[in-house]
DNA sequence: TTGTAGGCGTTATCAT
DNA sequence: ATGATAACGCCTACAA
């Protein structure tokens, strides 16, 4: 902590060039077990470690990347009881990037400072993995033009004709929608449902579409061309969708919502129509938020492995840093069914994988 | 990503030279609103943030703290229900770091590569916060010599007369472990209490100790001149010790345990000798990991402000980069009383702040 | 307000 | 197996 020598300082001390003692620090080759150790220990004698930035500077390589997240959860408070899933997502990240022999960099964005921190980490990493909700398209966008970025849990809306987006991986939102959903019908016994489709051009929700109505097809129900309602991907949102679905009359037996919020959003809309859930409706999310269980009713939802997402999303960055030429890769990974309250079940089951499907 | 163009690119382009760049990019001052404008134009149009690695050589700063941290619950199984609090720290450690426009660098050290990850991170960072169990006390001194350190939640045993210890942060043990005694005499009126203490010379379970001293104090009881047990932190360290307690013919009405880990242990222990609890002994433990919400009985135990240790050990790894040649600092923060079924209480509830004391 | 130029501590290429 | 030495891309006095 003192005096911070460098390599010059251990190349003189152990009579060899700061060629040998590079090779020596990055466990290369090219010099004898005698030369090692005396290098090895004039570099602890003089708790020398080798400058990473002059290392990254060298090799073009930091040996970083960096993990970007939302800062959701705002709140904070100690008596959070239920495991983040950004939480689990870094742990993830660090384990794969440790066996790499990576270091992981977080960052969390809030609305406010997102875009400056972004690049400010952009320039310190050899990667990005972007979490879901962490950043608007357009900064993604031109994080990517800057380095090699793989998306979690989101996918950018507009994937133009020329522009190929960066790799991406997610969680199967069709299988899991089309479970949830065959669930209600096999189950529970619903006929009458309805899909509460998050913002248009949302890949997520209009997969998640597509799982609803690969699950009617597979029950022989009538398919809806089109979602039911329609809202932002908020409390805000659902509330307002289901309170116009309600208006026009339409009494679904239950109601798959495109995500935990607007699920959420939903609950607070029926209960003000006066409709029981899961007695008279029933209400399913999707991502399986820390609310999603403490909602009441519990709301039966999707979840992600997000951990494994998290390793997952890390190896591919480092695919993709050690191959930049590549074609753009996208891993799909499955998702669990977690079923409570909100849907009629007495407490939660946990089905097994939703399968897979290519990306 | 294709590129990666360089500071001379940008300047050029511009018309201006690499310094004014560099002055823009600094957010510094002395250049024109227009230069201001043009720099950060071109530079967004070439996709260029500048490279870490050159910043970080030329200025000697990297704007990069890390944190080490033990890599426990290796189970990683996605049915963990509880705030793992490593995760907490984590957070915290983040946005202390981000509101000061730094980044934060995680790792976990897995028991084998321990030493090799941390003295990696140490190059990559301008300092490190090293979390308690993370790594022997050697690798910690080591480490502190090559840069600043603040340790979380743990001490040295061995800060010798010369020897100065890194910087520290952590929760108030004795005031903790004193208003857990204390609840035990005052609320569930026990008269003989066992403390069961950690290994020798460890710092954290000596101030439990001096905190069940002083609550026993306070309440007008003898006061034991050594722990009535010791043993490793760990299960079955408490398994053993209460084996040995009870093995003398000892039978107290309550055991408080330097940390959960021991309670745990102690709790297997009395159940082979066919003690119940919380009906015959008390037993209470410290740190409230997550196995011991799930305890059957729950176990009542001393919670530490994992979060905002996070916060202050960044906060004041920063001033100490800041000014390397200051007085060692040590700030504790107040702890939180938890109490589950292992004490007799029907359900957790939280005292207020267990009181503040100097380092 | 802006430019010039010397480092910062490694790695990597060529030699030897 | 080892050594010289030119990058690497930026910052920061010092000048202008």
């Amino acid at each position: 902590m003192a005096d911070r020598s460098t390599i010059y300082e251990v190349a003189r001390r152990s009579g060899v060039s700061t060629a040998t003692v590079s090779r020596v620090m990055a466990d290369g080759t090219g010099f004898s077990a005698a030369t090692r150790e005396r290098v090895k220990a004039t570099a602890a004698e003089l708790s020398w470690v080798p400058s990473g930035s002059a290392r990254g500077l060298a090799a073009r390589r930091t040996g970083i990347v960096g993990l970007i997240f939302p800062d959701l959860g705002q709140s904070g408070d100690a008596e959070e009881e239920s495991p983040l899933y950004v939480d689990q997502v870094i742990r993830g990240a660090e384990r794969a990037a440790t066996s790499a022999g990576d270091a992981v960099l977080i960052a969390a964005t809030s609305t406010a400072s997102g875009r400056d921190l972004a690049f400010s980490v952009a320039g310190k990493v050899d990667g990005l993995v972007i979490l879901a909700r962490s950043l608007p398209d357009d900064d993604i966008v031109a994080l990517s033009r800057s380095v090699p970025v793989v998306l979690l849990a989101t996918n950018l809306a507009r994937s133009g004709p020329d522009f190929v987006g960066p790799d991406f991986v997610g969680a199967d939102n069709r299988g899991g929608s089309r479970a949830m959903t065959a669930h209600l019908i096999a189950v529970h016994g619903h006929t009458d449902l309805a899909f509460l489709a998050g913002p248009a051009g949302s890949p997520d929700s209009e997969e998640r579409f597509a799982g609803f109505c690969a699950a009617l097809r597979d029950a022989g129900l009538p398919e809806p061309a089109a979602p039911a309602a329609t809202g932002s991907f908020t409390e805000a949102g659902g509330e307002q969708a289901v309170r116009e679905l309600i208006a026009t009359g339409r009494r679904p037996g239950a109601i798959v919502c495109g995500n935990d919020e607007m699920a959420l959003g939903a609950l607070t809309a029926l209960r003000a129509a006066e409709l029981r859930v899961p007695a008279d409706v029933a209400v399913t999310g999707f991502d399986d938020i820390a609310a999603a269980r403490r909602a009441r009713p519990a709301l039966s939802t999707v979840r992600q492995p997000m951990r494994e997402l998290g390793e997952c999303s890390v190896r591919l960055l480092l695919s993709r840093i050690a191959a930049a030429d590549t074609a753009r890769k996208s891993v799909v990974l499955p998702t669990e069914l977690v079923t409570r309250r909100s849907c009629s079940c007495a407490s939660r089951a946990v089905s097994g994988p939703s399968g897979r499907s290519p990306g």
